[in-house]
DNA sequence: GTGTTATTTGCATAGGTATGCAGACACATC
DNA sequence: GATGTGTCTGCATACCTATGCAAATAACAC
C-alpha cells in the first residue's frame, strides 16, 4: 500500500514550495508557465492529484450533491439519475446517494447524514421530504432543488414536467375519443405531481361538463393499482376509459384488465398514463402516455442548482416542462385526430 | 446563511477541550459519563455534527464507496444499487457514483475522479473496466469489487450469479422440453458472464449430444438483440428455442416474435431468459428465467468489500450465488416436469 | 500515609490543501 | 536613479477533526 503522494511531495520534487503545486492545480491561479509544466511534469511522474477531501474541506464546497430517492422501481428515476450523473458529472460534481426507504421513515437521519458530508447542494427525487428539510438546509445555507415533486409554500425550488397541462390533455384526449365514464386513478394526494395531474384533468372535465367517474388512489404502487382497476371493474357501471397517474402502474392496470379480467384494450376500456417510460414503447403494451422529457427536466434541475450554488439567495423558482402526449394504441383514437 | 457550528463552538459552549468533544462523537473513545452529557446537550443546542471530510482527511477513511456504473436501462442495474445503497447506508457508508457512458469511454478520468475523492473502496457494476483499474487501485491500496461481472486474473474480488450452473439449467430444461433446435442469444463476450452463461449452456448441449444450432451476440441490448431474432427466425431452419443471455433483451425478442413476427411464445418458439427483473414476472411476458439472487448477492458484495477494509492484503474472492430456476410460460414445460 | 493502577482530560500536532500577505523581481516611465 | 506597475513566488496560517502523550485525578489496597 503506496503512501499517498501529496503536493508537499511534489514540490519538494519539483523544487517549489507546497503553495505554488496547489496554484499550478487551482484554475484562475497565477502561475508563470515555467513553473506550471515542472510542476506538472513532477506531478504525473508521481502520480499526485489533489485530495478533494482536503480540498472540500478548505474551500468550502465540496462537489458533491446529495441525491435523496425513496424507491427505484419506477423505471423514470433510473433513466434521470443516469442522466443527472452525467451532466453533473461534465460539471466536476458527483452524486452521493441516499435512500429513505418506501415510506420515508428516517428522514431525520437522512438529512443528518446529507449534512455531515457537506454536500453543496440536494436534489430529491421520487420524496416528499417534510418542512424540516426545506429549514434545516436553509439553515445551513444548501441548496435543494426538488425533482419530479414540489411543495409549494416550501421555498424550495422545484423541476417537473407541466402536470395540470398534462391532466388536461389527457381528458381532452379522452374526451374527444368519445368517452362518457372517465376514471382516475391517481399517485398518492401528497405528492404534487398527482394532486397536479388530477386538478387539471378535473378542470377540463369540469369545462366540457363530463363527471369524473370515479376516483381511486393507486398510490404510485402496481400491486395497489391494479387492485383499483379490478374494483372499478367491478363496479355495476364500470369505466370506459382510465387515467392512470404514472406508466408504472398503468402498465400493471393493463396487465389486470387483460390477463385477469380478459377485457381488451382500448376496446372495452381506454388507458392513459404519465412518464413514457421506456416500456410504454414496446409493443406488448404500446402505451398512450404522457411523456415526461426527462433530458430537459435533468438540465433544468442542474442549472437551477447551479444558479443557486453561484447566487446563494437566490429566490427559488418553480420550473414546469411541457411535454407532449405520445399517442399509442392504449387509447382509442379520436377520429381524424392530428397532433 | 449560519456560519459551521464547529466541534470548538460546542467545547467553548460546554466548558471543556476540543478533544474532549471529539472523543463523544468517536466511538471507542473514553470519556466520562458526565462529560458526554454536557458535551451532547451543547451539540444538540448549536446543532453540532462532526464535519465528515474534516473527519474523513485525518483517519484516511471517508466512509464513500465509489460505485461505477454504465448504463441503468437494464432493471436489475437499479434494483441491486436500491439494496446496495441501503445496506452500506446501515454500515455507515455512502454511495458516490460514477458513470462511464455506454462505451466505456474516459475510463481513465472515471478512475482518476474516483481517487481523487479518497474513496474506501470501490465496487462496479455493468462494468468492464480494464487492467488499469486494477492496477492503480491496488497501488492506491483500495478494495474493489466487481458485481455481477468478473474479471479472470485481474486479482478482483467479484460476486456474481453462479452463470455456469445458470447456463446449464437452461439447456437441460430446453433439452427436457424435446426441443431440437437450440439458439442462444448472448451478451457481449467481453463480460464474462456472457461467456460463463454460454459456457455452461454449451457444455450441458454437450454433455447430451446436442449440438447448439445458432449463437447470435445481442450485446445486452434491445435493437441488437430483436434484431438477431429476426435474423434467426428467417432463417431455413429456425430455432424452435432461445435461451437469451439476460431478461432485458429477451423480452425484446418476445415482442419480436410475436408483435412483428406473429409467432407464438412458447408454441413456436421457446424463449428463456436470465435475471429474473419483475417485468419477468408480469403476466404480458411471463418469463422462464435464471433468477439471480440480487439480495444475496448485495450482501455478498459488501461483506466482501467490508472484509477487504478490515484486511487490507487479503486475497481476492470470487462468489457465485445460485439462483433458481423460475418456471414459467414463455418455454415449454417438460412433461412432468417438477422443480 | 505511600504506592500502584485505571480512568479521564487537555495540549499539541497532524492530515492535505488553498489563500492573504508581503517580498522578490522585472520592466517601464519619468 | 527613483518611482510606479505588474507578475510570480514563498511564508504562514486556516479549514475541522482525531489522537499520542503526558498530566491530573480517582480508586483502591496495604
Amino acid at each position: 500500500m503506496a503512501r499517498k503522494v501529496t503536493s508537499q511531495d511534489v514540490a519538494r520534487k519539483a523544487g517549489v514550495s507546497q503553495s505554488a503545486v496547489s496554484r499550478v492545480f487551482t484554475r484562475g491561479a497565477s502561475v508563470s508557465p515555467d513553473m506550471a509544466a515542472r510542476v506538472r511534469s513532477a506531478a504525473d511522474e508521481l502520480g499526485y492529484r489533489p485530495n478533494a477531501l482536503a480540498r472540500g474541506l478548505i474551500t468550502g464546497r465540496s462537489r458533491i450533491i446529495g441525491l435523496v430517492v425513496a424507491y427505484l422501481d419506477n423505471p423514470f428515476y433510473p433513466d434521470a439519475i443516469e442522466k443527472l450523473s452525467t451532466v453533473l458529472q461534465a460539471q466536476g460534481y458527483h452524486l452521493l446517494i441516499f435512500t429513505t426507504g418506501k415510506h420515508g421513515i428516517d428522514t431525520d437521519r437522512v438529512i443528518s447524514e446529507l449534512l455531515d458530508y457537506q454536500v453543496d447542494g440536494i436534489i430529491t427525487a421520487s420524496i416528499n421530504l417534510s418542512g424540516e428539510l426545506s429549514e434545516r438546509c436553509a439553515a445551513a445555507g444548501i441548496p435543494v432543488v426538488l425533482f419530479n415533486r414540489a411543495i409549494p409554500g416550501s421555498g424550495l425550488s422545484a423541476v417537473t414536467s407541466d402536470n395540470l397541462t398534462g391532466g388536461r390533455k389527457a381528458a381532452e384526449f379522452l374526451l374527444a375519443g368519445g368517452h362518457v365514464r372517465i376514471a382516475h386513478i391517481s399517485g398518492f394526494m401528497d405528492a404534487s405531481t398527482s394532486r397536479d395531474r388530477l386538478a387539471g384533468f378535473r378542470a377540463a372535465l369540469d369545462r366540457a361538463g363530463a363527471p369524473l367517474h370515479a376516483l381511486v388512489d393507486g398510490r404510485y404502487d402496481r400491486a395497489t393499482a391494479a387492485e383499483a382497476a379490478r374494483d372499478l371493474m367491478a363496479r355495476p357501471d364500470p369505466p370506459d376509459a382510465i387515467f392512470v397517474a404514472n406508466d408504472h402502474m398503468a402498465l400493471a392496470v393493463m396487465d389486470m384488465l387483460r390477463f385477469d379480467l380478459g377485457l381488451k384494450v382500448p376496446q372495452d376500456v381506454s388507458i392513459l398514463g404519465y412518464d413514457d417510460v421506456p416500456m410504454a414503447g414496446w409493443p406488448a403494451y404500446d402505451l398512450t402516455t404522457l411523456r415526461q422529457p426527462t433530458r430537459r427536466m435533468v438540465d433544468a434541475t442542474v442549472d437551477e442548482l447551479m444558479a443557486k450554488l453561484d447566487t446563494p439567495n437566490r429566490a427559488a423558482r418553480r420550473i414546469e416542462i411541457d411535454g407532449p402526449l405520445v399517442v399509442r394504441t392504449s387509447a382509442r383514437i379520436p377520429e381524424g385526430y392530428t397532433p
